[in-house]
DNA sequence: TAAGATTTGTTCGTATGTATC
DNA sequence: GGATACATACGAACAAATCTT
């Protein structure tokens, strides 16, 4: 029983009057209601065609109209029905394919390319390991918490293969990195088993971020053989809360596991910040 | 000083995962360069152009390439061009002005804008009110507790601007629902005046997320005069906490706030959903 | 107020690449 | 390999918006 739970709606367009003028109506203003013709924007093509996703309970994997058809009854020209299409691609509502039998479907919008679209946001803000920490000691905790006593024997199985990338120590500096990435990667398939969705993508993003800023910030590329040992060591105390569904000190884990953790980047970002102070210009 | 925290990033396409170049690509390099005919999808274009963007440190305010410099430099047609913009307009990187001494401007990526773009990705998933509540009960406290003691008399006046529209009980229905909507403005408020972006964001998001999910499932139509009351006394507590900069009190307060309105939010859902079981086929 | 310059926005016709049968 | 159906790409002409004079 899909509930779509949001108006997808709402184009981003008039954002700010930051023009003291007082221009009025033009094309831009109430766009999407009156599609039928004349003045059609991109956009309010867009918003057109998901309106009648909506109407018609278009569910992932159906078949849009075809980009012909489209221009006939949105009477757009082609080009403007490519970018509404290009729009709602970039949203990532649809996937195009040629040949016969092709054309648009529609897709779910992943965590993935949510993520990416969200990143953005942050481009020009000043995200810090102590931002993403501050979250991922809120959220992981409970994350598990919740897991713990629904955990399936395959899901363990799964994070335990996780594990094996990084139980032996590393033999070189780009198996520690690699290392690194594949402790983070045991947090993002945490994220993807919880039943809250919206928890489930807040810490698989924070992770995300976190391995964007840490490359970013070179921070994984001395070994710090300390915190391999720690973070394996809390995991496997992790995995045997889950085998004895064990909510709270599933939770407990995660919470010492992500102060701990907390500490350590934190002193490795201030190193690394003098390192730069020393030696660089 | 602005430092950018993530990599751009990460067209959605299966198909040609091009060259991976780094982040230190200059202007030159990148798919334009290979591919001179036939082989260049918009959204290479668009990617080329946001490593400029990286590799010339434009911020902000900074205006693109004229559109037919784009095409001579991309050596794409006009219509690739403008759909290569037009993703990166969806993205929210640019906006585009028409006239003399228009263009392309970059834009930050506002959180209104990201939060639309987050929405899709959960349009065909399940967001109930248990999960979002889960959540404002993990996170608002501790966005309260980080700002007490920073908050501004300004930021505090507007707070209380935002109280005043509803502290008289409402007189109609509509009025009703108009104030149940302030009553979750006040949190957008709270939630941008947090100094870890993506807390606020998050916090602002849930808040979205709560608005869209309330009106479609009708929980704001009947009245609700206990909910709005004790609503209004948590906040005037904070307000206090607030004024005093008592960051464990503002904590405490709004940890009881979000679970009695997680109470009575789902004992109304419940309500809600028995309404229709009774009356509905 | 009005005309002109500049730049994006839209449309159309046509050609080409690509996947399926 | 050929035919078909479909998206993808190109370029010229026109329309609309906005700034300047």
């Amino acid at each position: 029983m899909k509930q779509p739970v949001i108006i997808p709606t709402k184009a981003p367009t008039e954002s700010e009057p930051d023009s003291p003028n007082g221009k009025s109506a033009g094309p831009g203003a109430g766009a999407a209601a009156g599609a039928s013709k004349g003045r059609n924007r991109p956009l309010a093509v867009a918003e057109t065609i998901k309106d009648w996703i909506i109407a018609q309970s278009l569910e992932p994997g159906d078949r849009l109209p075809q980009e012909h058809q489209l221009i006939e009854r949105l009477e757009v020209s082609k080009g403007t029905a490519r970018e509404a299409l290009k729009v709602m691609e970039t949203q990532g509502l649809i996937r195009t394919r040629t040949g016969p039998g092709g054309g648009a479907f529609i897709t779910e919008v992943s965590a993935d390319h949510a993520s990416a679209l969200l990143a953005n946001h942050f481009f020009f803000k000043d995200v810090s390991i102590a931002h993403i920490y501050e979250l991922r000691i809120a959220l992981e905790p409970q994350l598990v918490q919740e897991l713990a006593p629904r955990v399936t024997n395959d899901q363990i199985a799964e994070l335990r293969g996780v594990m094996s990338a990084y139980t032996r120590p590393p033999t070189s500096i780009e198996e520690e990195r690699l290392q690194r990435v594949a402790e983070l990667e045991f947090h993002a398939v945490l994220s993807r088993y919880s039943r809250n969705p919206v928890l489930g993508f807040f810490c698989g993003f924070l992770v995300r971020l976190l391995k964007d800023l840490a490359v970013c910030k070179r921070i994984y590329d001395e070994p710090n053989p300390e915190l391999r040992e720690r973070g394996v060591s809390y995991q496997e105390q992790l995995i045997e809360a889950f085998e004895t569904r064990d909510a709270e000190s599933a939770r407990a884990i995660m919470e010492v596991h992500m102060r701990a953790a907390q500490r350590m980047m934190l002193q490795r970002e201030a190193e690394i910040a003098k390192g730069f102070l020393d030696t660089d210009s």
